[in-house]
DNA sequence: GTCTCTATCTACTGCATAGTAGCTAGATTT
DNA sequence: AAATCTAGCTACTATGCAGTAGATAGAGAC
């Protein structure tokens, strides 16, 4: 019976083609719906970008409204998991926490696009879809208040409050993705540096106290 | 002839009025576009808030985009001008910079709508009010910029690029309009402080040098 | 070479809402 | 009290686009 075991196979490249479709439907979708907003931006348009027809993305999302909720998953996946990553590196709170910058960061400027569209157009995703990404977000921050904890708990972080400060340093970092510009005046190496110089002097103590 | 003199005098009443209903419908405007979103938030649903109809709108604003024109360039002109004024304020750069952040800080939490909505709906508007907006941004992060360069030759800020580091403040001080929550966890004031100590320390040199 | 199945397209519907033309009622003038 | 003026309303048009029903063509089975 080579039918049925060729059968499988065949499926699975298929299955592969359709994941690479919706890849990059998802792709062109975030780049539109990135310069041109979520709602001037038309599933026709997106549609022509790929030389297809509307039927088809709706063949591969459910409506335009899955895409965006895909898109925003996508950017706050990705940053999750650069954290998750990061944190994974074992070393002081402070190694650590540079590795967790350093990562994060240059994983917002790679997936700009998702990023910022997630940060945009929280408002459009309907309800179950933002409760759903608020908690992965919600997440990211209290990961990253974990660690701000156990570097106070070490004396190495001067910080009042863990969990406020790590709002603070999670804006910095989505700050990144609404203002960084491809080709613009500073490279992405410049602005990771920065960003780890930033956050460092925002936790770690300084010897002589100030008014 | 007392007849041309009462005609000013009502003529002016009359535009005083004319400029209060257009004031309360910018703020159920913003109020509005803040909670829905901009194309989410119909006219119908702002003019319903007003117990009007929608032409009563349009005898105001020119239309739908002239209206979030309005929401944008109040939130930066409320900033700027918040900033201005604390520049004028006499003191060493430090104390200016404290003074900076502490009164722009409260003017956005003050009016959050107007500036989160600002930040997450400037793609909607037309070519040239966001070039006219993001020229006033800019002005913004310009004038913060001049105030870092002169402590930083005074030697009181530690940076090295003052305009970068403009940035990087004008996006914490923003951030605030896009994650305060009035009546959440900490009050305007904790959030205020936090602020004001987040950007000394990010600008302000410590004694001991680190890796 | 016919049959079937699947992927995609053509061509449409429906709806929401931005924006407007023209009416009306009430105040203002003479 | 007739004439005029004005602010706001009723009732409409127009359009753009999300979403879909049904046709079609091309690959693969037998």
């Amino acid at each position: 019976m080579p039918n049925t075991k060729r059968l499988p196979k065949s499926s699975q490249l298929k299955s592969e083609i359709a994941a690479y479709k919706r890849r990059r439907i998802l792709e062109e979708a975030t780049d539109l719906f990135f310069t041109k907003g979520y709602d001037s931006a038309t599933l026709d348009a997106v549609a022509e970008r790929l030389d297809v027809t509307k039927p088809f993305i709706y063949s591969y999302y459910k409506n335009k409204g899955d895409l965006l909720r895909e898109i925003c998953q996508t950017g706050i996946r990705l940053s999750l998991s650069a954290l998750e990553g990061a944190l994974a590196v074992e070393g002081t709170a402070t190694e650590q926490l540079k590795v967790v910058v350093e990562r994060v960061a240059r994983i917002i400027i790679e997936n700009q696009r998702y990023i910022s569209v997630y940060l945009r157009e929280e408002k459009n995703l309907n309800a179950v879809d933002a409760r759903n990404i608020r908690e992965m977000r919600h997440h990211f921050d209290e990961l990253l208040g974990d660690l701000l904890a156990k570097g106070k708990k070490t004396g190495e972080f001067d910080i009042t409050d863990p969990s406020r400060t790590a709002i603070w340093l999670s804006g910095l970092l989505s700050w990144i993705a609404l203002w960084y510009h491809e080709g613009g005046h500073w490279s992405a190496t410049e602005v990771v540096m920065d960003a780890i110089n930033m956050v460092m002097k925002m936790v770690q103590p300084r010897s002589a106290a100030s008014a």
